[in-house]
DNA sequence: GGAGTTATGCAAATCGTTTTGCTATGTCTC
DNA sequence: GAGACATAGCAAAACGATTTGCATAACTCC
């Protein structure tokens, strides 16, 4: 009636369990003729190891974990489909490739009530200061690696997603198509992605001699937030005609304003924003964005967990990404 | 050095192994002072159960899967976000409000080579006729829902896509709109929705008082493939003004080919597609779709399987899709 | 023909929980 | 004060594999 188990199966060909067992993972040797007819006679009556028996002994459950506390505002996107999902749409072929299933940990709007599952490591993207999924994990000994560094700390091992580099790009490329007063409107949460781009936007406006203009705004806000500030920033200075925003959501918001103001896109003000999605794409007009190169990244986060998770160490960067010019700063 | 376990905290806390499992689960009464502190002692030794333990000993683990055969052609879709990652996401989230984890096993490039994940049940995405992923998880008495009918499996519970329902209701929306000789491409899989299409459309046929035009093409082709054979189908119909695909990828195809052939779209051909995703709305010019109301739809699957793991059974059936209409068929 | 080695397989301990039956104690009830 | 009943907690047997040490037999090598 149930489903046999390791014992059944040994009954059933004559031999140990001990043999099944080896029979099955070659940890040891045993005759090749006993062995296919335990194959055989397993697939006969239908035996399959139980994973999670198998787990509770060596202590590994094949499976990892993926996690993040961006608020759903940012992270999803319109139809759920947003740079968190893509992430992990990419991770779970990359673990796959490596015999590995890939667990959901969505983000969570009734905060602690962490399911507990057993997972092996988890991957955490774009984690904040102090992120509460951090101290959770660690509390769990479970061995943990970054999308995007860990603020304040260098050891977890990360794939840098080269936030700097992007805002100095997309900030160059504004300057270049001709933008001569530049604001940026970053989230106001402690990810190094907004961190890296705060830096970046202050030494750009250093190295251009202008005065900086820079909002940070509530993550949780999405577009509706950044709609109402940008209306704001652009009403109290009219002088700026280029805007980076470094969040797809935010950016939406602020080209809706942008249209409410009477202001042309480009011929008025340029936008631009980080994440390639579904909105940069919809956007009326398109917006310029970069190519992250979100495969690469989860991939390369896999692999790291990987090594992490066989006790090996060490950081990641990402390949620079790629500008994806687009009508909005033509 | 290792992580504690309840023996660790039953002897800290002077009692037996057996009621430190009481005072969590709850399943047996404990005197809610030492419960207290035993809850105390466990916070302070850092203790957190072993779900793979309970899993062992209890049978279920608090995770479901969700697996699909669907070509990576068609289910992923540009960036890899497409019909599947949107049902996981939403499924993902549904999952979690009823302290559920969900674990993905991608459309498998290397066939058989499942890896063995111990899940309660699983989501099957639009299963095909004799699908193997279904023979796979029943040969190991896993519970089975299906988004999407199996066909020839009524017993399986499933969420009714209603495919018949939306193929009718484009297929009047394209005649309503004035095309007199409409085609439809679907894939040729035994999916539900491609079989339904299939009917719908001979019934439409048949009620026009037309000859049927339906091509069924291979789903692995993706948009290639589509190409071309719009390219015949075209050429070999010029009285076609009207065409129904029941695959996003595919449309992308066709609208590919009829700007080829100078037909402008939809003044000398209306097209309509099934999935309401990225390349509906990315399309030039965007494609009328419908919206199959997908997060509700795996919610629904999510509640359906939970059920089931508890003993239930059932079908569902989704809300109707509701008509998307886009310049496509202006 | 004894020492050393290889091949083959088994028994028993172990992983960390949950579950079941049982034993004490009280506490009521009539 | 005898039975019934509730309370609080323990011991031991699962759950289904993996792992380790040991046993036996059959070779190999001088």
């Amino acid at each position: 009636m149930g489903k046999p188990t390791i014992s059944d199966l040994a009954r059933r060909a004559g031999v140990s369990p001990t043999t099944v067992s080896h029979a099955f993972s070659g940890r040891r040797h045993v005759d090749p003729e006993t062995r296919e007819r335990i194959l055989g006679i397993a697939r006969e009556m239908n035996y399959h190891p139980s994973s999670v028996a198998r787990g509770l002994r060596s202590g590994r459950t094949g499976m990892i974990a993926l996690a993040s506390s961006m608020p759903f505002a940012i992270a999803a996107g319109p139809s759920r489909l947003g740079f968190l999902m893509e992430i992990a749409a990419s991770a779970a072929m990359s673990a796959l490739t490596r015999d590995i299933a890939l667990c959901l940990i969505p983000p969570h709007p009734a905060a602690t009530g962490q399911s507990e599952i057993a997972v092996d490591g988890v991957i955490l993207v774009e984690p904040g200061r102090d992120d509460p999924l951090v101290a959770h994990f660690e509390a769990r000994q479970t061995p943990l690696v970054s999308v995007g560094t860990v603020p304040g700390r260098p050891d977890i091992p990360a794939v840098d997603l080269r936030s700097r580099a992007t805002a100095t790009m997309l900030l160059d490329h504004l300057r270049d198509r001709g933008s001569r007063r530049v604001a940026t409107v970053i989230g106001g949460s402690t990810r190094t992605s907004q961190t890296e781009t705060d830096e970046a936007y202050h030494a750009f406006a250093t190295r251009s001699g202008t005065e900086p203009i820079l909002i940070a705004l509530d993550e949780e806000g999405g577009e509706e937030l950044a709609y109402r500030r940008s209306l704001d920033l652009l009403g109290d200075h009219p002088e700026i005609d280029g805007l980076y925003l470094s969040i797809d959501a935010f950016a939406s918001g602020a080209v809706r304003a942008a249209r409410d103001l009477g202001r042309a896109i480009p011929g008025n003000l340029r936008i631009a924003t980080r994440y390639d999605g579904l909105r940069a794409k919809l956007s009326e007009p398109p917006l310029t964005a970069v190519d992250l190169h979100l495969p690469e990244i989860a991939d390369a986060a896999v692999e790291l967990l990987r090594r992490r998770i066989e006790g090996g160490g060490g950081q990641t960067e990402a390949a620079l990404p790629m500008l994806v010019p687009r009508a909005s700063t033509n």
